[in-house]
DNA sequence: GTACAAGCTCAAGTCAACTTGAAGTCAAGG
DNA sequence: CCTTGACTTCAAGTTGACTTGAGCTTGTAC
């Protein structure tokens, strides 16, 4: 097991597709060094990089965020903990947003789909700043049934 | 307001765009009768569907899932509301399960990505039921950084 | 030296959940 | 009658996150 790793190598490791390894490369969330064969070598740190990768994604980032985040590590020298650590602040207000939203809707399984009403201004399906929130493509709020 | 709704009416009230009605009427999860121009016209518990839509799909299920949902729905008479809230029984447990992984992951915002070793087997990103859990296209879980 | 596994690039395909556009019809007000 | 807005269908486009395939090269094991 050398000091640098092949892309099959990092794919076992990480669980993560080598097309995967390649897509993110190409959008530039990692970086590989060459071999003289033109074969990718993933030093040991590139490792944290993509399970910081996957990590950010089961929370929700998209991949475009994510590259903003890791946008901000130093450029010029290996990321340490501290700097990983910054990077992951603010995320939990995230988690927390998504948990709330998670028990109204368990809420409003019983409460709105038992009693029938389902309307947001009388139950509790969506809050106003889901609705504030609301963009892009697909429906992502609930109008509710009053003029 | 007349007893039955144009699709224009059912997306202002609903806030689902038209054309996403159109397409879940070609998907099956919602019909329409038709008026003599062929416009659509909706009556009012299409209303109380397509909220359920909404609903479910901010749970995280997918168009194909509710769509087998609602195929449970008696299809000779006007749902009922232990009709309705049968289907959602058992997406309470759903719910739960992505809270736990929601925490679980906020858990490793400190222990892992802080103290830095952000692998599964010793952290918890993710449990023995995630990895299972993996299918599909994409990242699924994190195998780790030992053999 | 010869398999054959593993890598490479580049273009194109996939899937979900819609949206957009074109080309035409229908309904209501003036 | 005419305009304007709401509606129709059908085909094609969009976005995100990858995967798949073709055609070719490299590395390793016998």
């Amino acid at each position: 097991m050398s000091e640098l790793l092949t892309i099959g190598e990092v794919s076992r490791r990480s669980g993560v597709a080598a097309s995967a390894l390649r897509f993110y490369e190409e959008r530039d969330l990692i970086s590989s060094e060459r071999a003289g064969s033109g074969h990718r070598r993933y030093p040991r740190p590139a490792l944290r990089r993509i399970a910081f990768i996957v990590f950010a994604q089961r929370i929700g980032l998209s991949l475009e965020e994510i590259g903003e985040e890791l946008a901000k590590l130093p450029p010029d020298r290996a990321p340490t903990r501290r700097d990983w650590s910054r990077l992951s602040k603010g995320w939990a207000t995230r988690i927390d947003e998504r948990i709330e939203e998670l028990e109204r809707l368990k809420a409003g399984l019983t409460e709105c789909i038992g009693c029938g009403c389902l309307s947001l201004d009388r139950c509790r399906l969506a809050n106003p700043d889901d609705r504030a929130g609301a963009r892009g493509p697909g429906p992502r709020y609930w109008i509710g049934d009053v003029p």
